[in-house]
DNA sequence: TCAACGTGAGAAAACGTTTTCTCATCATTT
DNA sequence: AAATGATGAGAAAACGTTTTCTCACGTTGA
């Protein structure tokens, strides 16, 4: 057929053993009847041979492969790599590996990395993106896999897991309220983002009815600008700015810095993301909402495992709580 | 034994078309022989059932799983993530997915994933990192699957692939000297890092025995610092700084324009990693050496192919070139 | 008319496991 | 002494493929 390797088997086992593979087999596995002694020396002869039974014939026979795939189309792994990481963490321990694909907006990349993975029969599929109000561009319903959605956005009756927007913004506003601050506004992200909306609504919920929100892009261009804008009127100026992303929040400290208006003394800062890169590098660091993908990526991982090995799960829309990771750019932060 | 699938398998596809399970496996591959007549219409018939074979079962008997691991401690994904999808981009085509298996440093938790990828019988490991003169918290030699080390230390004898640092210094020199810059420094990461050094050293060659290379953090913090110490003093200014990565870069920037001193009129900045985060949003935008990681990444994955398909590569260290993404930080951008 | 040959298609083995079933042996009970 | 039961271990089937081998049948040539 084709070249063998050179791995040792069970029937390799067996023969040293001079036992047959079924025994060797419920040797290893504790199953069946035999001497507890036979038991032993087999164990012991397969460890000593560094036998390892081979996954896909297992998978073959249980009809299950011990795989998951995560689809995502988010290249830069902003959001991807902290959900990879808890979906790896949560499933190691189960014996479950996962395939990562990316595809990049392109249905037809998209549908070949869907084939595959279900040609190498995953167990399911978890599905990710860099936005929670738009989805993947393939359709992953009706596949013969369970599949999970998280951190994007999914077909209605499947599971769908986020972070909750607007938990993150009441956890930001009591923040600045609990360091005294009493002109708060809110600089964010366009309106087309459901997230920035969300963000929004809990954030007036939680200030009240003349709340200033204002919607811009998610750069550090914007943040300057709306600082240009805040402080350029003959307005009372805020003393506490919730930033959409840390991107804006950067811009808004460092315009801030350069109008010598001190941070945090004189204005609180607080952004969204826990972007480390721009979190930790922001002089003060940002004190910042952090969504949890990690956490979000271990239950998405634990879900699939549930669905894959038929336990049921309750389908719909399940936002997960947010956290917020103290630094500088607020203040209040020596008082712990 | 366990719970069935509803999968349609190639004893499905028998049956429905009135012949054996033989005949079916030869129409739907071209082989055997058989009359084009039945092949037609076995084929119309597995297409119309939605026949797509078991890739399990296929491994089991061609001892190729035609998956592929990816062993990374870069939790970040700075440098994984361009390299995951040069890699992915390369290897579908063949068929191959690919298993990422984040490991932070921790030797445990690689062992485990090692083993895991070993079980699933892939077909070759990639290891990658964040350094390409730290190596992985395991030992990959005399594994029974080959591997190929990229961007990150391998063993002696392996094949290992990274990108030209000192290529990417002279492409940095030779841009700077062609916009017309004569006083030009290098400002860049700590004297620990072999990609430091090893820029360091192929700037004085280009630049000459008197160029000065100023060692600090890879940080925003010590561009403005370097800054600061450039003109601090009483000695003439550079007009053109090659920056160890782009945070560095942007650093500097920040700093000159604090200063007065305008980029790119003034001085011309290049930076490194073109870490598009950084490199975009700088203003100006920077003009910065991109590693081709991507491209690296394509590489390693054709070369893992190789060597599980028993092709013969040649081992030992090669060096991919840089290339030079222009933004505006250096100028000479409306030439072209 | 008979041998040689070509053609079409199926049977069976193989890949490496696990599990069910069967069976031989030995000890215990009547 | 015969029947029963417990114990230890192996044979075989199964998972879903691919490939080699075999064979029946029909055609061609002498």
């Amino acid at each position: 057929m084709v070249a063998r390797s050179n791995r040792v088997t069970i029937h390799d086992v067996a023969k040293a053993a001079g036992v047959s593979v079924s025994t060797v087999s419920k040797a290893l596995n504790d199953t069946g009847r035999m001497a507890s002694e036979t038991r032993e020396k087999i164990k012991s002869i397969a460890a000593e041979a560094g036998f390892r039974p081979n996954a896909l014939a297992r998978s073959l026979l249980f009809n299950r492969s011990f795989t998951v795939g995560l689809l995502t189309n988010d290249t830069y792994g902003r959001f991807t790599l902290p959900l990879m990481s808890g979906i790896s963490e949560a499933l190691v321990d189960h014996g479950v590996s996962v395939f990562l694909c990316a595809i990049e907006d392109d249905p037809a990349l998209a549908k070949v990395h869907v084939d595959a993975m279900l040609d190498k029969q995953v167990d399911g599929i978890i599905a990710t993106g860099k936005r929670v109000d738009r989805s993947l561009p393939v359709d992953l319903a009706g596949l013969p896999v369970p599949v999970v959605y998280a951190f994007t956005e999914g077909v209605p009756g499947s599971v769908i897991l986020t972070a909750d927007d607007s938990d993150g913004a009441r956890l930001a506003v009591e923040r600045l309220r609990k360091v005294g601050r009493k002109r708060i506004v809110h600089v964010t992200g366009p309106d087309s983002f459901v997230s920035a909306v969300e963000r929004a609504d809990a954030f007036r919920q939680a200030v009240g009815p003349d709340a200033l929100v204002m919607h811009g892009a998610w750069t550090e261009a914007w943040g300057h600008e709306a600082v240009a804008m805040l402080w350029g009127g003959d307005k009372p100026t805020p003393d506490g700015i919730f930033c959409g992303n840390d991107q804006i929040a950067r811009g808004v400290v460092d315009a801030l810095r350069e109008r010598g208006v001190r941070v945090p003394e004189d204005v609180s800062i607080i952004g969204f993301d826990n972007w480390e890169i721009f979190a930790d590098q922001t002089r003060p660091a940002l004190t910042t909402v952090d969504m949890n993908l990690k956490e979000l990526g271990r239950t998405a991982g634990l879900t699939i495992l549930d669905l894959a090995e038929g336990r049921a799960v309750e389908a719909g829309l399940r936002k997960l709580p947010c956290k917020l990771v103290v630094r500088q750019s607020c203040g209040g932060d020596r008082e712990i």
